[in-house]
DNA sequence: ATTTGAATTGCAAATTTATACATTTTTTTA
DNA sequence: TAAAAAAATGTATAAATTTGCAATTCAAAT
């Protein structure tokens, strides 16, 4: 669902900039932002982000992005990219088609994700081979995109 | 209060080590260990020790140092160290005795304990200096070192 | 040693967060 | 496109966590 999908990348945001201390508080900010939904979805939806809850001098406790901790310095924020074409899937990858010489860009942006979900990606000049771990799914690859891409979802054909 | 460092540097080795997915759950060990407590007091030392609550796809959650993630490389787990003497204020700064020779390795080990409090350590041969960052007080040292270092308390005299 | 102030804690209640279940919506398959 | 399966969501409730308050313990200062 189209919907979902800028949801998460919203609370995303909204937690990447702004320091939330409660789930009634995050939700107050979505619902401004027109999006109808109950605190049971937000509670879903931040353990699928896994965000975590850590306790803050300031305001108590905060909400922050797992990954922000764990890992590499970056590798979170949304990423934006241009010259994306279509993606494909085959023999359990992901073929994405760029405008000419946009290939390499999008590589390293999809590599700067930092995703478990990717192995590697290999860039050529239009074309972006992304190769999923062993066991991720089609289905996993995409929602990685469209939760982090910015705009990837509109460009969707499908 | 002796008991109290003792109960955080034990919350502190439990959650490093194994994945504890409730403070139920953690106070039950920590009961265990001896420590007579009650959820309340758990849960207001975990604010303390800056645990976070995050999301795992194993066990549904999972708490865990924030430090671990935040920061450094390291900077976590407790320290342990050899030839410590005394210790004494003076000037804001905290002054370590140590056995000769050994200063040198205990101000290592502080270093790599990353804190905050800590602007930085100058070791001589048998003496720590230990210089706290503006506004930290000596109380705060005292129990940085009493709950990270093994056996702190112990070779305390007052 | 006594007083005084700060820190720690338990208890009970409030708040916050998670989830079982039923239902709706979306996606996939035939 | 219809049927079947999977995913997403709301409602109500359960479970988990936090906190105000009073009491106790500890530490500092006289």
């Amino acid at each position: 669902m189209k919907d979902r999908n800028n949801r998460l990348m919203t609370i995303r945001r909204m937690i990447n900039s702004r320091n939330i201390s409660s789930q009634e508080e995050l939700l107050d900010m979505l619902r401004k932002q027109g999006f109808n939904m109950t605190q049971a979805t937000l509670s879903r939806d931040l353990k699928y982000l896994k965000v975590a809850k850590m306790p803050d001098s300031d305001r108590g406790y905060i909400y922050m992005l797992a990954e922000r901790n764990l890992n590499k310095p970056s590798g979170n924020d949304d990423i934006s990219i241009s010259g994306f074409v279509s993606i494909d899937f085959a023999r359990d990858m992901a073929i994405m088609k760029t405008l000419p010489g946009h290939a390499s860009s999008i590589a390293y942006a999809i590599d700067n994700m930092n995703s478990y979900e990717v192995a590697g990606t290999v860039a050529g000049d239009d074309t972006v081979l992304v190769i999923p771990r062993d066991g991720v799914a089609k289905k996993d690859i995409l929602n990685l995109l469209k939760n982090r891409i910015s705009g990837f979802n509109e460009r969707m054909k499908n």
